[in-house]
DNA sequence: TGAAAATATGAAGATTCATTCATATAATCT
DNA sequence: AGATTATATGAATGAATCTTCATATTTTCA
C-alpha cells in the first residue's frame, strides 16, 4: 500500500545500501563504531591493507557513510550519523534472529 | 568499540545488503510493502518485465527477504519480517534527511 | 631542506551481476 | 487432452567493481 518512491530517492537508497554491502566496508564500518580510528588502526584490526582501507574509505565517504577528523598527519574517520549505526544493526538483527 | 562480528555473520551480512542494493529490487520490495502481490501485478507496477521481476524476485527470497504464498496459479509475494520493512525505513531516512 | 610516516590514487585483472530474449514448467478451465 | 494464463529458467552480453601493486601526495620533525 505504501507508494514507491521516486526514482531519485530510489537510486540514492540504492547507492546507500550499495556501499555498505561489502565485506571489507561491513568491517571497516564496525571498526569505527563508537571510536575514531586512524587509516592505520584500522588497517590493523580488519586485517586489511593500506591501499584497499584507504580505496574503501574513501567509498564510504563519497556515500557519507563515514566521516573525517584531521589531526596532525593522521586522519581519523567516524560513522557518519546514527542511521549508519541503526542500519548495522537492523541488518545485524536479521541475519541473526531465527 | 564494538567488537567487529565473525566473518559468517559478515557474509550474511554483505548478502542481505547487496540484495537490497539495487533499482528494481527496492521498487519490488516498496510494491509489496503492505500488501501481498503477484508476479504480474509487480511487474505492472513497477513497470520491469515479467522476466525481470522473476529473476529478482527469486534473489530476494533467496535471501530471505521475501516470502510467497500460492493461490490457484498465482503466487502472492511478501516482504520476509519486519526488519526489512525497517531496512528500508533507515535507508529512506538516511537519504531524505538533510 | 631532506627523510620518514600516513594516506591517497591510478592502472589492471578477475569476477560478479543486471537485463534481455527465448523457452520451459506449472496450474486452470473447457 | 489442448489451450491459456502465470511464473520460472538458461544463455549471453555489457557494465560495474573488488583487490593488488606501484607510486604519488601530504604532513611532521630533525
Amino acid at each position: 500500500m505504501a507508494l514507491i518512491p521516486n526514482d531519485n530517492i530510489l537510486d540514492r537508497m540504492e547507492s546507500v545500501l550499495n556501499v555498505a554491502s561489502d565485506f571489507t566496508r561491513l568491517k571497516i564500518l564496525y571498526s569505527i563504531l563508537g571510536e575514531a580510528k586512524s587509516v592505520s588502526q584500522i588497517a590493523e584490526e580488519t586485517g586489511a591493507s593500506q591501499s584497499l582501507v584507504s580505496h574503501q574509505l574513501s567509498v564510504l565517504k563519497k556515500a557519507h557513510l563515514v566521516a573525517t577528523n584531521r589531526a596532525g598527519h593522521k586522519i581519523y574517520y567516524v560513522l557518519d550519523d546514527d542511521h549508519v549505526e541503526k542500519l548495522l544493526q537492523i541488518t545485524y538483527d536479521h541475519v541473526t534472529e531465527e
